[in-house]
RNA sequence: GCCGGAGUGGAGAAACGGCAGACUCGAUGGAUUCAAAAUCCAUUGCCUUCACGGGCGUGUGGGUUCGAAUCCCACCUCCGGCACCA
């Protein structure tokens, strides 16, 4: 009988859909288990690279399922963005016709695959059903001064047209484009993430079940740092300004302060002084280069003030300068410069012949320039003698006591600026009154529908504004005419909340409802790329909060264990579409199957590591499950109506050996040792075959297989499980146990060492105690040849594995 | 520069501090076949030996240990992140 691959698999796919096995609502009987992908961008074909993740969330529902959780397994679109929006520009589709066209595709795909999904609780972005509630999100942010509106110098993206957040500029580059990144003054909208920084940061450390290195980068992301801020007076004006530090140790150490080119004291401070001109030169020249020319590291330019600053500790003044490594964004941006430790103002100071002070004593052999390791405090009067925890502390005291300045926290991280100058994207929710300023959208006229539009491309404004009827309305306050809020939103809010919206996706009377959220959320794994660690996953922490804030939801943090996968790499590169290096299934599935295509992703490598494919790996797993088919229905070997004897009662203690070793190596994620160990069997399986089995034997083996099986090919698992009569539906049986008696061995084979090197192997009871084992070893033949005539110096014994014999 | 991670056969990879290379691909030889496909068997880290066996071997150099791919130190290479953040 031969196995119908693509009737078999439709078959399946048709009865998990129609008897809704993986259908699920809240149990509380019941432990649950919430799974999450990372919802895509239905960008319309998936590749291989794709289904390696498709793969194991599948596999994880199937596995949970059977390990009796309540398993909810969602899926859902991240349909506004960019790509549909592009090509609506290109060929005229609107952009919602060409993304629920890519969703139809997609979802077909995925059900081509064997994945299995709750798919009533599927969402998309686009939907006005959905994006209301961003927009809800929106103004609960707003009531709460979370969002607000500035005048701030952003990241403009000029090929795309549109703002980035800092997030999405990748060494100064836009992150989807690659185009470089400008700077431009813009109203925009931004989240209050900075609110959050510290919580962020704090609660990083209860995620244990995170990859170290996400975690790691969330943090140097955030970038806290512990310092102080004061203020210096500018000498023969009323003028002052202040610097932070995180050495305040040093400050005796001052010989010059730097402001950041655009620093709002900068035109005060230049006028009138004889260094004007130039001066202005210089932030003229600062201010027309790219952020990527700013900020390479290089040989550092500046410019004197003509002024000097008065130093708080000593009252000594020092020249100040204008520099453009002094960032505006961060800090105050302004700065006491210490060349003696720190290397920026060294490199500064010699350029431009600055006093250079050591206010920290450097090791005898220290050759450096600057300083920035530990040591005593040196001319730095009161603070001499001291090391640097001791010093920071005294001279922030010391400012605390005087009114001069305080111990202050900065955060790297910016404020996260979410407007859009783009279409296909959710429309911010605020209308702008003459009379009223900003007023937002009253709650019961959401969503706010865009418009269809003629010309999608972007104008340096959002398409939106061209709509007169959208634009154009009255103010929901005083009833005067007023307009609406053109922006969209960052794709990245839609996505920092659709997992609560799983928990209660077709509710339109609440974003959810608490009470649901409340048992299904944390999420227990979450799936997806290492490249959303900074973006999707922060934004996502930061809503969640926002939500437990407002008493939404329960968690602090959405995410109890994160799993990131590596990617699939092919000639070199990462299989993507823009690459041009992608595998499209279609030919394999027409070929070998689903069943065999997710057994080899499963197998391909650790799950955490970048993979390469191979066009022949899907023929192995393939070749495989053709010989699973061919030993289930009688097609290898002989099976003998007999009962059990040694050899079967053998391959039974085998077969309990791969359900325990399957089960541990699930349970750690390491899938690809999980299914070399249904192969291991698999041989042994075949083995016994060919010289007779009992039919007993066969079929518990065989019953065992299919149950491990049945998460990584699950077609092929459920046909031959109803095909051998041990039941209808597989999904819904219970993942099996393992026989300990059985799994442990009555004889093992003892390695024995001389000086550590493999001299013997010999047969032994496996209860062997040290004694035994030192007598069996020292007895060997083969071992007399290595330690007659030489004295016995030690023996190590670890019965029954291993006994060491070092002989002098 | 700083912070992570990784270097093991021809390839993907395994290996609680205890037999390095499980499992798969590929390759070679063989069985079956009129022939092929499919299937099955055997071999497959390097050197040496007719053979039994022996020697070497997990990026490099040290160290700890009875014993190291695994732990420690230094270095090299690759990958990722951050980077004029005061």
């Amino acid at each position: 009988m031969k196995y119908e691959i693509q009737a078999t698999e439709a078959k399946w796919q048709d009865r998990w859909e129609a008897e809704r096995v993986f259908n699920v609502t809240e149990d509380p009987t019941r432990p649950k288990f919430y799974n999450v992908q990372m919802y895509p961008y239905p960008s319309g074909a998936l590749h291989m690279g794709h289904l390696r993740n498709y793969s194991y969330v599948d596999l994880l529902t199937r596995y949970k399922r059977m390990r009796g959780f309540n398993v909810l397994s969602p899926m859902g679109w991240d349909s506004f963005g960019l790509p549909a929006e592009n090509a609506a520009i290109q060929t005229g589709i609107h952009p919602r016709e060409f993304t629920e066209t890519q969703i139809v595709r997609m979802k077909a795909q995925l059900r081509r695959l064997g994945a299995v999904y709750d798919w009533d609780r599927e969402l998309a972005s686009h939907s006005p059903e959905y994006y209301r509630w961003d927009q809800w999100l929106f103004l609960e942010l707003y009531d709460r001064g979370l969002a607000y509106k500035r005048n701030a110098p952003v990241n403009w993206c000029p090929t795309d047209q549109t703002v980035l957040a800092n997030e999405q500029v990748v060494d100064g580059r836009c992150e989807r484009c690659d185009s470089v990144v400008v700077k431009r003054d813009l109203d925009q909208w931004f989240f209050k993430i900075t609110d959050y920084a510290q919580r962020l940061l704090d609660d990083l450390d209860q995620l244990d079940r995170w990859p170290d290195r996400v975690r790691t980068m969330q943090r140097n992301w955030i970038g806290r740092s512990e310092g102080c801020t004061f203020s210096m007076e500018v000498a023969e004006t009323d003028l002052s300004f202040d610097v932070y530090t995180t050495r305040p140790d040093t400050v005796f150490g001052m010989t010059f302060a730097v402001l950041a080119p655009e620093h709002p004291l900068v035109d005060a401070l230049i006028a009138g002084t004889d260094h004007e001109s130039e001066a202005r030169a210089y932030i003229a020249a600062a201010g027309a280069l790219s952020e990527i020319d700013r900020q390479a590291e290089g040989d550092k330019t500046g410019v004197f003030t003509g002024r000097s600053a008065i130093n708080p500790v000593n009252g000594r003044p020092v020249p100040i300068w204008i520099a453009e490594y002094v960032l505006m964004g961060y800090g105050t941006g302004a700065i006491m410069a210490v060349p003696g430790e720190d290397q920026r103002d060294w490199d500064f100071a010699t350029k431009y012949g600055l006093e250079i002070i050591r206010t920290v004593q450097p090791p005898a052999d220290f050759t450096g320039e600057a300083y920035i390791g530990q040591g005593s405090a040196i001319n730095s009067e009161f603070l001499n003698g001291m090391e640097m925890a001791e010093a920071k502390a005294t001279i922030i005291a010391w400012f605390e006591e005087r009114g001069l300045g305080k111990g202050t926290v900065n955060f790297r991280i910016r404020d996260w600026l979410i407007s859009r100058q783009r279409y296909w994207g959710c429309p911010i929710p605020m209308i702008t009154c003459p009379t009223d300023g900003l007023v937002p959208v009253p709650r019961a006229d959401l969503p706010v529908i865009h418009p269809d539009v003629d010309d999608y491309a972007p104008g340096g404004r959002s398409p939106l504004a061209a709509v007169e009827s959208f634009v154009n309305v009255e103010c929901p306050s005083c009833g005067g005419p007023a307009t609406r809020e053109t922006d969209t939103m960052d794709t990245f809010v839609d996505s920092s909340w659709y997992f609560l919206r799983y928990c209660d996706a077709s509710n339109s009377e609440a974003i959810f409802d608490p009470a649901k959220a409340n048992y299904w959320m944390p999420v227990d794994q979450y799936v997806g790329g290492v490249e959303h660690a900074v973006l999707h996953l922060l934004y996502a922490r930061f809503i969640t909060k926002v939500l437990a804030d407002m008493g939404m939801v329960e968690v602090q943090e959405p995410f109890n264990a994160l799993f990131t996968q590596g990617m699939l790499v092919k000639d070199g590169a990462k299989m993507s579409k823009s690459k041009g290096n992608v595998v499209s299934p279609e030919e394999y599935y027409a070929r070998y199957g689903a069943d065999a295509i997710r057994l080899f992703e499963l197998f391909i490598g650790p799950p955490t590591d970048d993979a390469v494919w191979s066009d022949n790996g899907v023929e192995g797993t393939a070749r495989f499950l053709d010989r699973v088919w061919r030993m289930a229905t009688g097609q290898v070997g002989e099976i003998q109506d007999r009962a059990p004897n040694d050899a079967d009662r053998e391959v039974l203690a085998d077969a309990h050996r791969m359900v325990q070793k399957v089960t541990e190596d699930i349970d750690r994620f390491s899938f690809n040792t999980a299914v070399a160990h249904l192969m291991t069997f698999a041989n042994t399986l075949q083995r016994a075959l060919r010289s007779g089995i009992a039919r007993e034997t066969h079929a518990e083996s065989l019953r065992l297989m299919l149950l491990l099986l049945s998460p990584m090919s699950p077609h092929l698992s459920h046909e031959l499980w109803e095909l051998l009569g041990y039941g209808s539906m597989l999904a819904t049986e219970a993942w099996p146990g393992w026989d300990a008696q059985l799994v442990a061995r009555d004889v093992v084979t003892m390695v024995v060492q001389v000086n550590g090197k493999v001299r013997d192997r010999i047969e032994v009871d496996a209860g062997i105690d040290a004694e035994t084992a030192e007598a069996t070893a020292v007895a060997s033949e083969r071992i007399r040849e290595w330690i007659d005539g030489k004295e016995i110096r030690t023996v190590i014994a670890r019965p029954p594995s291993i006994v060491n014999i070092v002989v002098g």
